[in-house]
DNA sequence: TAAGATAGTACCCAAAAAGATACTATGACC
DNA sequence: GGTCATAGTATCTTTTTGGGTACTATCTTA
């Protein structure tokens, strides 16, 4: 999403959204954080190691405009930002759940 | 995959790897005119309206190399190519659906 | 003899995505 | 007064991806 869609026939297929929701370069690893528990942004920049804050920031924005995720900021100094899956971003799970056995069972047969 | 991999960390998530197999700009709309039959290069071209030539090439190049695919050559004048599933393309099948159901699912409830 | 069909290549360019680096605000702590 | 921590921005550059156009080989048919 977030996107403006030029070819309309691209868009009638509701595969191509999944893609576009989960496709980014960080998003399912980011999906994969929080579905183990709630975490501060620093925390997932730790787990996610090789990611820029600005690649993160960005990741968890675009995330956030789907409604995947929530963001809720602690008015503190220093700052706290907690990030959590919305009930939508929890229902992708099924998806990343055949996606991990997927390529598990490739890694086993062809590596 | 096709990439060399620089970052061990990213390596170890497989569904980072499903992601990469079937993550191209066409991929899934290649694999939605795969599971409904086997088609010739020109079929597909029509098919997915809005592709060039090269860039289903392209495509259908890399899921070959990936073993999503099989790509059966006719000795014919003008050229004959099928392009077919191979079990492993199928086996992705509970993906795809999982995606569209999710995509379809977003529609309903947020357009 | 020319046109048509198929399944591509080759070459160049534009756009999008990703990444590197430096910088910011605020208050607590030493 | 200097340093640390958090959660980011801003700016620039590189890499990757995608796309446009033109071109090819070969045989069949008109």
């Amino acid at each position: 999403m977030t996107e403006k869609q030029k070819n309309p026939d691209r868009s009638t297929c509701p595969v191509e959204h999944t893609l576009k929701a989960i496709g980014g370069r960080w998003k399912v690893l980011i999906l994969r954080e929080l579905f183990i528990e709630v975490k501060r942004f620093n925390q997932l920049h730790r787990s996610l190691r090789g990611v820029t804050q600005k690649m993160l920031t960005q990741q968890l924005r675009e995330m956030e405009a789907d409604g995947l995720i929530h963001r809720e900021v602690y008015p503190q100094v220093p700052p706290k930002v907690e990030y959590s899956l919305t009930p939508l971003g929890e229902s992708l799970k099924p998806i990343l759940n055949a996606m991990h056995e997927w390529g598990e069972h490739l890694e086993k047969n062809s590596i």
